[in-house]
DNA sequence: GTGGTCTAGACCACC
DNA sequence: GTGGTCTAGACCACG
């Protein structure tokens, strides 16, 4: 479920920060459930627990999960964090938008991209 | 022309790296134009030439520019980078687009992100 | 009458703690009269009666409530607590407004805090 | 300048980042100003560099100092962190008005109190 | 068993 | 020299 790139530049415990927010935000965890024991995610990943402690920590800080002392880690309702999140991903993709198009992109290439991913557009 | 945040998480070399970067894209600066010397560049922003130094070996990696020994350092023609980044970018859009999709986001909201930076819809 | 809240960084056994302080400040709770008995209110809260008893220990050591042996937990007078209760306050209370005074927080607002809070001026 | 008590309960890394808030908060130490090396703090304080590495990043995740790697950690100005904490403060002044309130502490003598530390009534 | 903190010691990127 | 990350191993509070 969560996969080490140690080629990649950035720090370990981002790359855990990260692939939990996807699963999260992609709804593969829900809220409340719990997520795998800082220890247990060590031996898995075969990472020291200290850097789970800190990715943990991290994804606490940013409202995504919630820690019950002496029972463990758990994902936090989508108000914590939805609208949020939301509104991050919309100022990135206008950053990408941007250099494509002063990169020259069609349009329409973009657009067709847009209705090929988004094919939902019922609101939450 | 290139402001350093020293308060930036990135390090000077990448800073530099990408603000050059945009000058190229956005045709501030063009093909077989010169840019400033190393030690010039250093001189200008009050940094270390070494780092002056990196940013410069990175921006001919990515095919940005090119160097000449004895003469100095030059933009390289679109054909070498235009291909690359845009394709770069384009992974960069998708990622945004299944998050966003993901939470929900409206289509609608997207498709007019789209219409507003993507003014221009000529093909390179 | 006691609510726990998992997600609170505090133990649960110093939300017990201020909880029943506050209900006997507050007089909801009056002196001699007794609380609940540690596997009663262990039952009622779901959790393991050790906690419970950690926080009588600790409310009992505070002077707010005495044991008696074979008979169960009661409200101390408030001779043995509201006077160290009260100093303690103060000395908070100093802290606060030494910040307050040195982030520049203008005096009017401070006092203004005061006379909206604390209706009543009757001595103890 | 710092001292850590290790009778406290509080964790050190805590400890610190009250601290060094205080001397930036009261203006001991200036915006801009050049605060102690991680190693050197942490010989001072015969304490491991981990920890005063977490205390420094939390006083950054604050907004009270900011890290320019290579270099060292500087005071932040102070509209990164004034409003926030002097909200923060009025939240706890409130607390404490309550609780001494509920005490039935004479309202004369948290008046003087205000009166004697908030000498100065000039807003910032 | 769980998370939280701390130490000792190491390597890296940056400047 | 500076901060950033990571490991290995330990102890503690909590429930």
């Amino acid at each position: 479920m969560i996969q080490i790139d140690y080629r990649d530049k950035r720090p370990i415990y981002e790359q855990i920060v990260e692939r939990i927010q996807q699963l999260i935000v992609n709804g593969v965890m829900s809220p409340n459930e719990k997520i795998p024991s800082v220890r247990n995610l060590a031996i898995d990943l075969s990472i020291n627990p200290n850097t789970i402690q800190k990715a943990y920590q991290e994804l606490e800080r940013l409202g995504f999960i919630y820690t019950v002392k002496g029972k463990g880690n758990f994902v936090s309702e989508e108000s914590s964090w939805k609208k949020a999140t939301a509104k991050e991903y919309m100022g990135s993709l206008k950053e990408v938008l941007i250099s494509l198009n002063a990169l020259g992109v069609n349009k329409e290439d973009v657009l067709i991209e847009v209705q090929n991913i988004m094919k939902g557009d019922a609101a939450s």
